[in-house]
DNA sequence: TAAAAACATCGAAATATTTAGATATTCAAA
DNA sequence: TTTGAATATCTAAATATTTCGATGTTTTTA
């Protein structure tokens, strides 16, 4: 359970949001109904293998996506709290 | 008026966010009452000034910042709308 | 009008990030 | 148990960002 972000995971966050394939990577898993497997995201972009397991790893360490080892498949899906968590950070400027 | 954020402002705004010292910039003057002042917001940090020129300018060409040149001084207001707008682009992630 | 204050811009060094290829690991299936 | 599929890690090159000092611009004030 999140209650707040200090401001070095909403560094860490933003720094991995502020990346155009990384906000793609995030769209994609938000807008699937079910997990997504890393093959099936790498296959929506040109980008070596390794390239991609960087941009997840990323995604991963900043907590925006849950990571699910399945066998040797990887699975993902959008961590809602920390969602929730950062926007309320980011819209908090506004107050 | 801002009604949405396309990808490419999303991308900008993170990278904005991206950096410890424009996150404590951002806060300041969210957290001040009035307009705050270019100087008086590098005063809060140990960096030259034209460092503390180049955060300003991206946090103002993000639009998270709107800026008010009055004579030779410069007072900054938060963007309320691109705070919120960005919130909910990022919260729609775990939607 | 000369000097100073507030900020911007330029150039260059230091540092960080992105990317790909090569290789390693881990698990599944033949 | 060997092969292949999925992913991770390492290394190195290319690129981008951060930072500062020097200098430029604009406006205020002495």
């Amino acid at each position: 359970m999140i209650t707040e972000l200090n401001i070095k995971q909403v560094e860490k966050i933003s720094k991995a949001l502020g990346d155009p394939y990384r906000l793609k990577i995030m769209k994609i898993i938000s807008q699937s109904d079910s997990c997504v497997q890393c093959c099936d995201v790498s296959a929506e972009f040109n980008l070596a293998q390794s390239t991609m397991s960087h941009h997840l790893k990323q995604l991963i360490e900043a907590d925006l996506l849950i990571a699910d080892k399945e066998g040797r498949n990887l699975k993902f899906v959008v961590n809602k709290e920390v969602c929730a968590a950062y926007a309320k950070y980011i819209s908090d400027f506004g107050l």
